[in-house]
DNA sequence: GCAACACATGAGCACGTGTTCATATGTTGA
DNA sequence: TCAACATATGAACACGTGCTCATGTGTTGC
């Protein structure tokens, strides 16, 4: 594997950084699969109204989340596909059944 | 997907967290294929061999290294698939020629 | 034994950061 | 226009954290 560039390693690092805080990692998961209004994550995830939007504008600096307005809403989703796909895959692993599993090579729907 | 539950979701933040620190991140990048001893690490990375320890503690606590001692030098290596995955998932990202264009100025149809 | 080496650990400090409170900006409906 | 709503932003503070310096622990060779 080819050593990464320096600014690319900032770049990561900056990415796992903000996803290295409860709160804006639970924000980031709400807004994975469907956009989320600011006042529905601050409802559903128990922060304040203020709190909620500062880390919004912190991921939404990072280009890890897009906002849309939707007339007095702000609608957030996640807009990064590197971010997107490196927490469907944390997820996939730690819903899988425990143990060192290498076997990654097979995309299946869970069982209903 | 399913929610995660929140000591996972903890867990997951705290990986992230300790990725999120350049310094310690190019330490896990450096252990990634193969493992590196202490003195390797710092000289390496320019960072003195104190610093490389008390990083190297954060991340061997976490279980995301693992130590092995060969003489009197101690070698570490990434002993976390989750994390190997994860990184070579934003790796293979990175050095991808991803043509990925911001577009953060398109408009938004009003409500009825 | 005891040096020399390789690494680990504790204390302390400067700096960053998550949170709250207060206030500002923007949007809709009457 | 005004009021009510939804979100954004700034200031301030308490706490966490990365770093250095000093010292401790463990291993090998003489």
């Amino acid at each position: 594997m080819r050593p990464l560039l320096p600014e690319q390693v900032a770049d990561v690092a900056e990415v796992f950084r903000l996803l290295g805080e409860p709160n804006r990692l639970r924000i980031v998961l709400a807004c994975l699969e469907t956009e989320r209004t600011v006042g529905e994550l601050g409802e559903t995830l128990a922060l304040s109204q203020s709190l909620t939007s500062h880390h919004l504008r912190l991921l939404r600096t990072a280009r890890i989340l897009r906002a849309v307005r939707h007339g007095r809403h702000v609608a957030y989703a996640v807009d990064d596909d590197h971010v997107r796909d490196v927490l469907r895959n944390m997820v996939a692993h730690l819903t899988e059944p425990h143990g060192h599993d290498h076997d990654h090579t097979h995309r299946e729907e869970p069982e209903p």
